[in-house]
DNA sequence: GCCAACGTTGGC
DNA sequence: GCCAACGTTGGC
């Protein structure tokens, strides 16, 4: 049986909006320079579900994407170590899905989300991906 | 603006 | 290899 991943990415919408994404049409995941980080980003394929969520001003999820391409070394990147995914943007949720609603479930509590405040992309459950989604309409 | 968490760097 | 200093992230 395939075990389908679920992941949620991190961006400061200053930097880089869900509205920018979809502008784009989708985009090169890179720049990511912390090990856990790039771990999870290597086990990425394409398929794969993604929460965006955005950090700094709303700190809130804000649409589901998916992973169009998985990991290929980061052209931004001297070291061909660092590695980068392609996502594409799948739809805005109707409603953005808080931090702090989901610090006040128990069920959605346990992301890393909540644990690693610092961690940019992280490995979410098939149950935290569809809670999150069903809160967001 | 402040502070906690935590990863990285550099002296020893 | 240890650990203090420092920088960055991100919540509040």
């Amino acid at each position: 049986m395939m075990k389908s991943r679920h992941w949620l990415v991190k961006q400061e919408p200053d930097s880089y909006s869900w509205d920018d994404f979809v502008r784009d049409g989708g985009t090169s995941w890179d720049g990511v320079r912390n090990y856990q980080a790039r771990n999870n980003l290597r086990a990425m394929q394409a398929g794969d579900p993604v929460l965006f969520y955005a950090s700094g001003e709303g700190r809130e999820v804000v649409g589901i994407a998916e992973v169009e391409k998985g990991a290929y070394p980061d052209p931004t990147a001297d070291d061909p170590a660092w590695v980068s995914v392609r996502l594409k943007p799948v739809r805005k949720l109707a409603r953005a899905v808080t931090l702090a609603e989901i610090r006040a479930q128990p069920a959605l509590a346990r992301m890393p989300l909540i644990r690693h405040t610092r961690l940019s992309v992280m490995p979410i459950t098939a149950s935290e991906f569809k809670a999150v989604v069903k809160r967001g309409g």
